[in-house]
DNA sequence: ATAATATCCTACAGAAAGGATAGGAATTAA
DNA sequence: TTAATTCCTATCCTTTCTGTAGGATATTAT
């Protein structure tokens, strides 16, 4: 039940693109060294992130990366959903599907339904801009 | 980020001596065969939950378990807690001593302490009697 | 052109966790 | 006494996690 460092990682770097593109582009050698990750671990995780669709790449001299769309337009839950794989507390709950061919007298279901449901409301409602600002409520 | 198959064993082991307990013990191996669960690892998995104080057992003939309180005071939460050994969706927030040696500076943390406040609000207000009554609101 | 700097691709590898199984010792009821 | 049952804990196989390695490809500055 936990968040891996892949995403955790993934994390860390479209906050470090959202502090320090300017006019131009971030390099991953930048990245792991301000957030003291592996770089080579880091052309990993994003090569999933540009694949994905949420960072623009400019390969050779002076190339990086740079975020698709403010800061504000990304949640949480996109990043490490695309991160992760999913997010789901179990199997039959990933992809919209809901279930396994027991859905229908499976007594447990609903409580993993209402979970997943609950996780993705909050991380869904909390922006990259968020994170960044320390703009998280309550605690 | 998936609740394992042991965390989801026991609570089936519990729903099923919910059930099934009379007056009487409930024994694992009758538990194996209603729920087709592999019994050998349900008896690691009783364990746990005996050893947690939320079984009481009896060996021998007739021998088995039984709950240790009324279903309705069983939270989901409590049961997901003891097997799994947590559910913090990260390693800096186990043990309510949140965070490591950053924590001051850390701008993810307070997500990651929020993540796992909505889990356990949501896990702990489930009883286990509403899961075995398919009580389980909304969705 | 050329050299330097980046991304991009993908296979591999060690460590840790997950998911059981095995075998028997201890206890209890009939 | 015997059958049934919990209890204990070591072991094992597989998958996932967490990276590393090495080079191919593209871009820009000079």
């Amino acid at each position: 039940m936990m968040v891996s460092s892949k995403g955790r990682y993934a994390l860390q770097v479209m906050m470090d693109i959202a502090k320090n593109e300017g006019d131009g582009y971030v390099s991953v050698a930048d990245i792991s060294e301000r957030q003291h990750l592996p770089l080579k671990y880091l052309e990993v995780i994003v090569g999933i992130l540009n694949k994905g669709g949420m960072l623009s790449s400019l390969r050779g001299k002076n190339g990086g990366y740079r975020l698709n769309k403010a800061p504000d337009e990304y949640s949480i839950s996109e990043i490490l959903n695309l991160t992760e794989g999913s997010l789901a507390p179990v199997e039959c709950v990933k992809g919209h599907t809901a279930g396994c061919e027991n859905a229908a007298t499976c007594m447990t279901l609903p409580l993993w339904i209402g979970l997943d449901r609950v996780i993705e409301d909050y991380l869904s409602n909390i922006s990259l801009q968020d994170v960044v600002d320390g703009n998280i409520k309550d605690f």
